[in-house]
DNA sequence: TACGGCGTGGCAGCTTGTTGCCACCGGCTC
DNA sequence: GAGCCGGTGGCAACAAGCTGCCACGCCGTA
């Protein structure tokens, strides 16, 4: 059974979401998906014998709105954990026994598809919980030493121009910085990966999927809005101009000069 | 319906797979996925109104039979595209309206679900031609001028103490071989990578997974001289066959050294 | 207005990396 | 046995990167 709409599949199919009596799971690479209006809240979470287990995809702790809605679900009870490696698909899974399949984002109302067949279901949990065991728990992920660092605007361009295979005095020139200051932007994002070398930054960077950001870096000109509407997404989404603090501003000076 | 084994599916699904009229579409992480015993070579490949589309995974192209094998389809008239972003499942899809996924690979016969409901093929579908459209062109990848390398055992070597951030000098004790050679190793995986800068090629290591390879890919049947006169360099600096049988003949010369 | 905090940028000392050169060695072939 | 090929390892010139130091300017606050 195929439906149109968060709306639809909510009112067809919105009982056997709210049925499940031992687990319910979903993965999901963002915030509107599944966002089930008028329902999400009655989904019980703190119910003694029910698991519900929300796989995340990294990119929604890239701004508050996302980390907050994730640090309500596991206030509320629920298992999360945060895939870094990228979620392939969207789904939910009830009991093991049924699942809904979202398609692809793009223009105009999602479609989901509902399943039961074992053997289908069987392969979309299997595809779930490989995904999860290769997650990370929240909670561990967000006071891990180093949870994998959000760049600021200007974090993102000394990303790219590494990326790029330039050298310090040339990406520093086209940057507008000079070379002192772009290698302290450097050390700063080598600190924030944790990394002892530049090829151990690069590696780190590709896994935390930092180098996305070079692409936003060539629609950096466009309103955030043009860059939604170009990728087919909600604006909410789009981080195309991330703020913050998480790059430190000055290491802590050493005193005692060795 | 699911079925154990590439026999029963051969026998209770086959028919189903040789009826396709329109399109052949599959994806496999390996050899032996659609296997279909007795069967795949009479899957019809040169039929003129049949398209037929096999996307494998990249790691395929690490060995001589993988390599014969993806030539073989290609020969036979199927449109073979090379996914180097890994398969996240596995499947056949025939005419749009009946697919058949494959379950995790493990001990014993492996399962096999096939499904007509049109929703559920249709995602399915729609899968496949996401990864199919990021996919790339068999003849176009390995005619590019760098196609992605695939590493020999102390490549991977060399690329693990990369990504451990050790220094050169550190590395190469560890890895007990000279400074010298090992940096003609990180020359070469340079070179392989096509990256101007380590931060480059790390970036570039993690987003071809290199780490999962096994053999030097291009220019393996060159003479080191010509593949220094290629990149214009001496011949002594370039460290050409990155094969399994490249063990150093040269025992260590430790003795009598300042 | 003066002062402190913060960031910048130039300089420099030092470390690490890049690559050419060449002598040497072992294996293979003729 | 000689010669060729392929690889090693030490040395060295040079390039690139790392980071401390310090003078300077801007900004905010008292």
């Amino acid at each position: 059974m195929t439906l149109r709409g968060e709306r639809e599949l909510t009112e067809r199919a919105g009982h056997l979401l709210l049925g499940a009596r031992h687990e319910f799971a979903c993965a999901a690479g963002d915030l509107l998906t599944w966002s089930l209006p008028g329902m999400r809240a009655r989904i019980p979470t703190d119910h003694g014998s029910l698991t519900v287990r929300k796989l995340f995809d990294v990119r929604l702790l890239a701004d508050e709105e996302g980390r907050r809605h994730l640090d309500e679900a596991a206030r509320r009870g629920a298992l999360v954990r945060i895939s870094t490696t990228g979620l392939p698909y969207e789904t939910i899974i009830v009991d093991g026994r049924l699942a809904v399949l979202a398609g692809p984002p793009g223009p105009g109302e999602r479609s989901y598809t509902v399943v039961r067949s074992p053997g289908v279901v069987a392969n979309v949990n299997a595809l779930f919980l490989a995904a999860w065991n290769a997650a990370a728990d929240l909670a561990e992920f967000r006071s891990a030493p180093n949870p994998p660092p959000v760049l600021d605007e200007e974090g993102r361009r000394v990303l790219a121009m590494l990326g790029s295979g330039r050298k310090d005095e040339v990406a520093a020139r086209e940057l507008g910085l000079s070379l002192r200051t772009y290698r302290r932007r450097v050390a700063a994002l080598m600190r924030l990966l944790d990394a002892d070398s530049r090829f151990e930054a690069g590696l780190r960077a590709r896994e935390l999927g930092l180098a996305l950001a070079q692409e936003l870096y060539d629609m950096r000109d466009k309103p955030v809005q043009q860059i939604a509407d170009l990728s087919g997404v909600p604006r909410s989404t789009v981080y195309g101009n991330l703020k913050g603090d998480t790059v430190p501003r000055q290491p802590k000076k050493i005193q005692n000069r060795a």
